[in-house]
RNA sequence: GCCCUGGUGGUGGAAUCGGUAGACACGUCGGACUUAAAAUCCGAUGAGGCUAAUAACUUCGUGCCAGUUCAAGUCUGGCCCAGGGCACCA
C-alpha cells in the first residue's frame, strides 16, 4: 500500500539498501545489445559532494537509464582521482597518511553517490591512488618511454615555492600557481615530459571528427595548440662571418621592409652579437628581464621596451644592412626566438620603432594603408620589394619563401604553440615514475613483472623544500634490474593528469590483472558515447586524454582514433547569482537535501530550471516547488492505487472525446520528452512536459464520474515510466506496488503513435497584413483551400477586409493564414 | 586586442522549417477549504492606451541600428553590453 502522503525518507532508504546489496546496474561485456558507454569526469574525492558533482551525475545517470530503457546495453561507471597535491596537503595539515585522508574521504563521497540514486556499476570502480590502479599507469609510462615519446630533460621549469613542485605550462595562470595562486619562478631541473607535440598535426586534425563536440571547447583546443604557418628565413650578421640569425615569420611578404630584427634577451647567441660598447646596457637589460618578468607579466599597459646590440644583420633580399637589438617582447621559446622586424605592417613592431625612432619601410599597399598607421591587411598588393612587386600580399607569401627556399637561406616551416608535457612532480602523492639510475647502466626502466613500484609509507610528511619521498629509508636506494650495482630510483611522481588520460579505459576491464585492459573488450566499449563534465577541463584534460588514446593506438593496444564521441559540457551551480564556494559560505549539503526532501528532489530541481550547459542558479524556493510536484505526483497514485491495472485495455475509436484527449495528450508527452532528451539533452523543457503532463491528468480526474480507468491506467503506467530516470525513488516505490515482480528500470521506455501525438483539433491563426485578426478551432491537415475559406468566412476577417482588394494569401497548413491586402 | 558563448516579463527560462512571443515554473495578487494557520485546490499576472472598472478594440514590446520577407526572437550587415578562454605566438 502506498501512504497517503510522500515520505522520501523512508522510501529512499528501503530502494537504497536493495540496491548497495544487488548491484543491479552490472554492464555485460558480451551482449546483444547495442553497446553505450555513459560517462562522468571522475572525481576527486576532496571531502564531501557538492553540487557540482550532483548536477554532472544526475545527468549522465539520466542518459543512462533513458538509454537502458531504450534497450542499450549501457555502462555507466565511476572512479576515484585520487591522486595528487590537496591530499598530500590536507594530510599535512591533519597529521594524517594521504591514502587514510583520501580513503576516507572516497568512502563518504560514495556513500552520498549510493544515496543519489546513481546507476552505476559499483564492480568498475577505479581508485587512482591504488595499487592495482597505479601498475597500470606505470606500466604505460614504459610503454610511451620504450616508444620514445617519455624522456628526460634538463629544462626551465616553472616552480612554486609554496607548493615546492613544478608546474606545467598548463598549470600557469597569468604568472601565478593554479592551485595555491602564488608567484611562479623558473628553475632549472631535470624532467620527464611526454611528446604531446608528435601529434600535434593529429590533434588538430581531428577536431573535425568530434562532432558532439561543442565549438566552444574545439576552439579552445585549437588555439592552445596554435598552428601557424609561415617560414623560416635566415639573416646573416655583418659583422661576425659564419654567423646567422633564423627568425620564424608568417609574413614572408613582408621581408622587403625588414628594418631592424629582435632577439629574445635570453637568445642563445646574444652574447656573441653584443658589441663591447654595448654590453654594460644590455647586460643590465637582460638583469632586469629576468627580475621583472613576474610582476610585468600582471601589466596589461606594458610599453616595450629593448635595447641595440650594436651589430646588424644583412637582408638577404636587399642586402640592406639593419641593427639587431633585444627586446622582451621576442620570445626565446617560440619560434626561433628571434623575430625580423617590419614597423609598418607589425602593431608590435610598429609600437618599438614609434618608441624608439627607427626606420619604416612601407611594403604593402592598399586603398586603406595611411601614413604613420600600421597597416597588416593582407589584401594589399606589394610595393618597394624589388622583383615581387605588385604581387598581391597573400601570394607572395609562397613566392617569396620559395625564392629564399631556392637560394638557400629559408625554409618553408609551421609552427605550433603547444609544447610537451611535463609529467614529473616533485611530490609524494603520486605514481612513482619506474625509472632506477644506475652508475653504470645509467638511466634504467623498472622491469614490467616488478610493478608495481610501489609508494613507501616510510615517509617524513613535515619535510619541506623536497619530496617527501626523499625521506624514506627504503625508497630510494635500490640496485640495478640490470646489473644489479647500487642504484637509486626516480623520487619524482607523474603528474595527476596522468592518471585521468586513460581510466575511461581501465572501467571497460576494471578487475583485469594480467593487463592494463584486454583490447577485444575496449575496443568493444570504446569510445565514450557520452562525456559530460565541467568546462574548464576543455583544455587539459580532454587534449591529454585525446593525446593518450592516439599514442596507446600507435601501440597497438587499441583501434580507435578519439576517446569521447560526443562531450556535454555542464556550466556551474550558482547560489545567488554567486558560484558555490566555502569561501563565500554559499554551499548547499547534499546530506542536508537528501534529509528535508529527499534524493529525488535534488535531481529533478537540479535539472529542472536550465539547460544543462548554462549555470544553474540554486534557489530554497525552486527545491520546495520540485518537493511539491512530486507530492502532487505521488497523491495521485496514493489516490487510484486501488484502480490502477497493469492489464489495461481500451479501443482508441469507442472512447468518449474527453477520453481520447488524455489519450493524445500522453502521446505527445512521450514524443516531446523523448525529442528533448534524445536532442541536446534538454532536461529542463523534459521537466516542463512532465508538468504539462501532470497538469493534464488532474483537469481530466477533475469530474470523478467520468474517469474511465482502462485510460487511467494507461495513462499513470506511462507517466511513471516517463518519470523514472529522473524519480529513480519514489518511481520504483510507486511501481512496486502494480507489478511487485519487476523494476520499473527494467521496463522498456514508452513508444508513441504518430497519428496520436497530436491533437484532434489545431487553432488556426488568421492574419490580414500580419496582423492577428482572428483565432478559430479546426480539424488537423485541413486543405490549403479550405483553411482559406474557414479563413473567410471569420466575421472579424471580413470586418477587416472591407473595402479593401485581397492581393495574396498566404496558407500554412495546420497553423496560420495571412491574407495580404492593399 | 583576439577567440568562444550569451543578451527574451519582477525571476529561471520556452518557442522544429522564419508562421499565435513569453510554454513550464518561481514570485506576487485574488478566491475556495479551515475556528485559524500550514498544506491543498481554483483563477489573474509583459508594458501602455481607450473605457466608470469590465468585455471588446488598439499601440508598443525578444540588447541597439539598418536590411530581406506577406511574416523576423529566429535570416543578412553593422554596432553595444555581459560571462568565459587566450593573451607580446612574430
Amino acid at each position: 500500500m502506498l501512504e497517503k502522503e510522500y515520505y522520501p525518507q523512508q522510501i529512499e532508504k528501503k530502494w537504497y539498501e536493495t540496491w548497495d546489496k544487488t548491484n543491479p546496474y552490472k554492464a555485460l561485456d558480451k551482449s546483444d545489445k547495442p553497446k553505450y558507454y555513459a560517462l562522468s569526469m571522475l572525481p576527486y574525492p576532496s571531502g564531501k559532494l557538492h553540487m557540482g558533482h550532483v548536477r554532472n551525475y544526475t545527468i549522465t545517470d539520466v542518459i543512462a537509464r533513458f538509454k537502458r530503457a531504450q534497450g542499450f546495453n549501457v555502462l555507466h561507471p565511476i572512479g576515484w582521482d585520487s591522486f595528487g597535491l590537496p591530499a598530500e596537503n590536507a594530510a599535512i595539515q591533519h597529521g594524517a597518511n594521504p591514502k587514510e585522508w583520501t580513503l576516507s574521504n572516497i568512502s563518504y563521497m560514495k556513500r552520498q553517490l549510493k544515496m543519489l540514486g546513481l546507476s552505476i556499476d559499483w564492480d568498475r570502480e577505479i581508485t587512482t591512488c591504488l595499487e592495482d590502479y597505479y601498475k597500470w599507469t606505470q606500466w604505460l609510462f614504459l610503454q610511451l618511454y620504450k616508444k620514445g615519446l617519455a624522456y628526460k630533460k634538463t629544462a626551465p621549469v616553472n616552480w612554486c615555492e609554496k607548493c615546492a613542485t613544478v608546474l606545467a605550462n598548463e598549470q600557469v595562470i597569468e604568472g601565478k600557481c593554479w592551485r595555491c595562486d602564488s608567484e611562479v619562478t623558473k628553475k632549472n631541473l631535470s624532467q620527464w615530459f611526454f611528446r604531446i607535440t608528435d601529434y600535434c598535426e593529429e590533434l588538430l586534425k581531428d577536431l573535425d571528427l568530434l562532432t558532439g563536440w561543442g565549438d566552444n571547447v574545439k576552439t579552445m583546443q585549437k588555439n592552445w595548440i596554435g598552428k601557424s604557418t609561415g617560414a623560416i628565413l635566415k639573416f646573416k650578421v655583418a659583422e661576425i662571418e659564419g654567423l646567422e640569425i633564423p627568425v620564424y615569420t608568417t609574413r614572408p611578404d613582408t621581408v622587403y621592409g625588414v628594418t631592424y630584427l629582435v632577439v629574445a634577451p635570453e637568445y642563445k647567441d646574444i652574447e656573441k652579437l653584443t658589441l663591447p660598447q654595448n654590453q654594460k646596457e644590455v647586460e643590465n637589460y637582460r638583469l632586469n628581464a629576468k627580475k621583472l618578468s613576474e610582476i610585468e607579466r600582471l601589466s596589461t599597459t606594458r610599453t616595450k621596451t629593448g635595447v641595440p646590440l650594436g651589430t646588424h644583420i644583412i637582408n638577404p633580399f636587399t642586402g640592406k644592412k639593419c641593427p639587431i637589438w633585444t627586446a622582451d617582447y621576442a620570445l626565446v621559446d617560440y619560434g626561433t626566438g628571434a623575430v625580423m622586424a617590419v614597423p609598418y605592417h607589425d602593431e608590435r613592431d610598429f609600437d618599438f620603432a614609434k618608441k624608439y625612432n627607427l626606420e619604416m619601410i612601407q611594403v604593402i599597399d592598399g586603398v586603406d594603408f595611411e601614413k604613420d598607421k600600421v597597416y597588416t591587411n593582407k589584401e594589399g598588393t606589394l610595393v618597394n620589394s624589388g622583383e615581387f612587386n605588385g604581387i598581391k600580399a597573400k601570394d607572395a607569401i609562397e613566392k617569396i619563401t620559395q625564392y629564399a627556399v631556392d637560394k638557400g637561406f629559408g625554409e618553408f616551416k609551421t609552427q605550433f604553440r603547444l609544447r610537451d608535457w611535463l609529467i614529473s612532480r616533485q611530490r609524494y602523492w603520486g605514481a612513482p615514475i619506474p625509472i632506477v639510475y644506475c652508475p653504470n647502466c645509467g638511466e634504467v626502466a623498472v622491469p614490467e613483472e616488478d610493478l608495481p613500484v610501489k609508494l613507501p609509507e616510510d615517509v617524513d610528511f613535515s619535510v619541506q623544500g623536497k619530496s617527501p619521498i626523499e625521506t624514506s629509508p627504503t625508497f630510494k636506494y635500490t640496485t640495478c634490474p640490470k646489473c644489479g650495482a647500487k642504484a637509486t630510483r626516480d623520487v619524482d611522481t607523474m603528474d595527476t593528469f596522468v592518471c585521468s588520460s586513460w581510466y575511461y579505459m581501465r572501467y571497460c576491464d576494471a578487475k583485469n590483472d594480467k593487463e592494463c585492459f584486454n583490447r577485444e573488450i575496449i575496443n568493444g566499449w570504446m569510445p565514450v558515447d557520452q562525456y559530460v563534465g565541467g568546462i574548464e577541463h576543455a583544455i587539459l584534460h580532454l587534449l591529454y586524454a585525446r593525446f593518450f588514446t592516439k599514442a596507446l593506438r600507435d601501440l597497438g593496444l587499441l583501434n580507435f582514433d578519439e576517446p569521447f564521441k560526443n562531450l556535454l559540457t555542464q556550466g556551474m551551480v550558482l547560489k545567488d547569482g554567486a558560484k558555490m564556494s566555502k569561501s563565500k559560505g554559499n554551499t548547499v549539503d547534499p546530506d542536508e537535501i537528501y534529509q528535508n526532501f529527499g534524493a529525488d528532489t535534488a535531481r529533478l530541481f537540479i535539472l529542472s530550471d536550465s539547460p544543462p550547459a548554462r549555470d544553474f542558479d540554486w534557489t530554497d524556493a525552486g527545491v520546495e516547488g520540485c518537493y511539491k510536484f512530486i507530492c502532487r505526483i505521488y497523491r495521485l497514485y496514493s489516490k487510484f492505487q486501488d484502480r490502477i491495472k497493469l492489464n489495461y485495455n481500451f479501443d482508441i475509436k469507442s472512447l468518449s472525446q474527453k477520453d481520447e484527449n488524455l489519450v493524445r495528450e500522453t502521446h505527445i508527452a512521450i514524443k516531446k520528452i523523448t525529442n528533448d532528451i534524445e536532442q541536446e539533452f534538454q532536461f529542463n523543457t523534459v521537466i516542463s512536459r512532465y508538468r504539462e503532463f501532470v497538469n493534464a491528468i488532474y483537469e481530466y480526474i477533475k469530474d470523478e464520474k467520468t474517469i474511465n480507468y482502462e485510460v487511467l491506467s494507461f495513462v499513470l503506467l506511462t507517466l511513471i515510466k516517463l518519470l523514472s530516470p529522473v524519480l529513480v525513488f519514489v518511481s520504483e516505490e510507486i511501481y512496486s506496488q502494480f507489478n511487485p515482480e519487476k523494476s520499473i528500470h527494467e521496463e522498456p521506455w514508452p513508444k508513441f503513435d504518430e497519428n496520436l501525438a497530436k491533437t484532434s483539433m489545431i487553432t488556426l491563426v488568421i492574419q490580414v497584413n500580419g496582423k492577428i485578426k482572428d483565432k478559430i478551432e479546426a480539424a488537423q491537415d485541413l486543405s490549403k483551400e479550405d483553411l482559406e475559406k474557414l479563413a473567410l468566412d471569420s466575421s472579424k476577417v471580413k470586418q477587416a477586409l472591407e473595402g479593401k482588394n485581397i492581393v495574396k494569401t498566404i496558407v500554412i497548413p495546420n497553423r496560420l493564414v495571412n491574407i495580404v491586402v492593399k
